[in-house]
DNA sequence: GCGCCACTTTGATCAGGATCAAACCGGTAA
DNA sequence: TTACCGGTTTGATCCTGATCAAAGTGGCGC
């Protein structure tokens, strides 16, 4: 299988990169991304490679720019548990510790924008908008990590899949800038066994319950893939989740 | 019931706090730790008190001196899921969010240290440190939180119930300075069902899984709470993680 | 001492998902 | 066209942990 891969996005510079808003650099002054830019490089993955292995040495830190990757871990017996997803703008990696606790594996064909591991850290100490990002991110993503947890503990397999595929639907409506609506369509990026992996669940589960969802006219299907939603109270509905949940924004 | 609570340290300087290398003060230089100490004051709770509901607006953060809290989240219906316990030091809330997430309540008896959080904000503008050492603790934090998610989707009964007793003895070998040893013992501080609630089960079978434990000669009890461990290698073998585990430290 | 109450253990039964197995679908290489 | 292959669906059966129920334990106030 011969590697040809191309950047995603049509420039290598800064201004017009597409997470530059919500990435650790959205906070940066002029001067700061320049600093910045100096030390990035692009890597490119094909779907299904592999990214880093759990206790490689990482020699640098990097940004999602286009493409989805996994955070997963192994145990010896196979059994594997997703425990975050990573889209654009998602931060690989943590400065001041060399070896990933995790693998990252591209699960759509992946761009990440690298940066040099020792001089970012440098940069953290004398730039404090980057740290101040990072942190707002981290702080983001423990939460969700805590949300996924009820998930994982408590709810039955048709609410996890529910769950999942509302999340993406939220997801894929803030990409495209549409507000989540009834009838509202998207695509899948997870296969059944990679939906398993998050929700932990078997394939066959996972088939089921989407099977069950499309009986019940939760959702309809076109193709293997693609998701309709007619209504998407039903499908809150169906998660388990608080719908009318606690404030008014 | 009524609350006399006391301090359960002899003093509210910062100088001879417990927790002063490992909160979220760590770092701060001398000039620093005054302007928090003009900022802080102690709470302090009775095992079983709420100290947050989610949703609740928070006015300040705060740092667990002494005792264990619990974060956690419930489900209209009832179920409910631990996403993390509080042990001292750990810091509870967030900057830049003022209504709580989860649910915090004392699981023992609880001493805080409270910052009021308008003032934290502006001090962790002015001064790095701070934003330093909490972006550290948030990442190991996820970390941790990411690991659990492991035995949350994918490990057995026996095994969670292994894990946690592994993580508990752990860290108690850590709060007595002690490295942890075959035949060392230490107290459960959670109740059945608060196990339960962490682990992603119900209180019979982690009652069920404990007896087993006992029957297997993995563990000794003495009474409902003390644990002994006559072979901490058995006891890993039974949490199902690699236990030649990557690195040499 | 007694009784109460919170917590825990143990038992019997049930059911949700796992497991094992086979067939199905759609794309693509030969 | 055919065969193959990864991904998916569907079916039959099993088993782990949930549920419902009851009894046991120990601490504490009276």
């Amino acid at each position: 299988m011969k590697a040809k891969l191309d950047l995603a996005f049509d420039s290598k510079e800064c201004w017009n990169c597409p997470i530059k808003h919500q990435a650790v650099c959205a906070r940066c002054e002029p001067d700061e991304l320049k600093r910045l830019e100096e030390i990035k490089y692009y890597r490119n993955y094909e779907a299904g490679q592999p990214v880093i292995w759990a206790g490689d040495h990482m020699e640098f830190v990097a940004s999602v720019v286009t493409g989805i990757a996994s955070l997963s871990q192994t145990m010896e017996d196979g059994r594997t548990q997703m425990v975050g997803l990573l889209l654009p703008s998602d931060f690989i990696g943590r400065p001041g510790r060399d070896s990933a606790p995790f693998d990252v594996v591209a699960v759509s064909d992946l761009t990440i924008c690298c940066f040099r591991k020792g001089p970012f850290e440098d940069l953290m100490v004398s730039t404090p908008h980057i740290g101040t990002r990072l942190l707002e991110m981290t702080l983001d993503e423990l939460d969700s990590a805590r949300e996924w947890m009820l998930v994982l503990g408590r709810k039955t397999a048709r609410e996890k899949i529910a769950s999942l595929l509302a999340i993406i639907a939220r997801r894929d409506a803030a990409l495209t800038r549409n507000s989540p609506k009834d009838g509202m369509h998207f695509d899948l990026p997870l296969t059944r066994e990679a939906m398993a992996d998050y929700l932990g669940l078997t394939l066959e589960t996972v088939s089921r319950q989407i099977s069950a969802l499309k009986k019940a006219g939760i959702i309809e299907l076109d193709g293997k893939r693609r998701v309709i939603v007619p209504s998407l109270e039903k499908l809150m509905a169906e998660t388990g989740d608080d719908v009318d949940g606690g404030f008014i924004p």
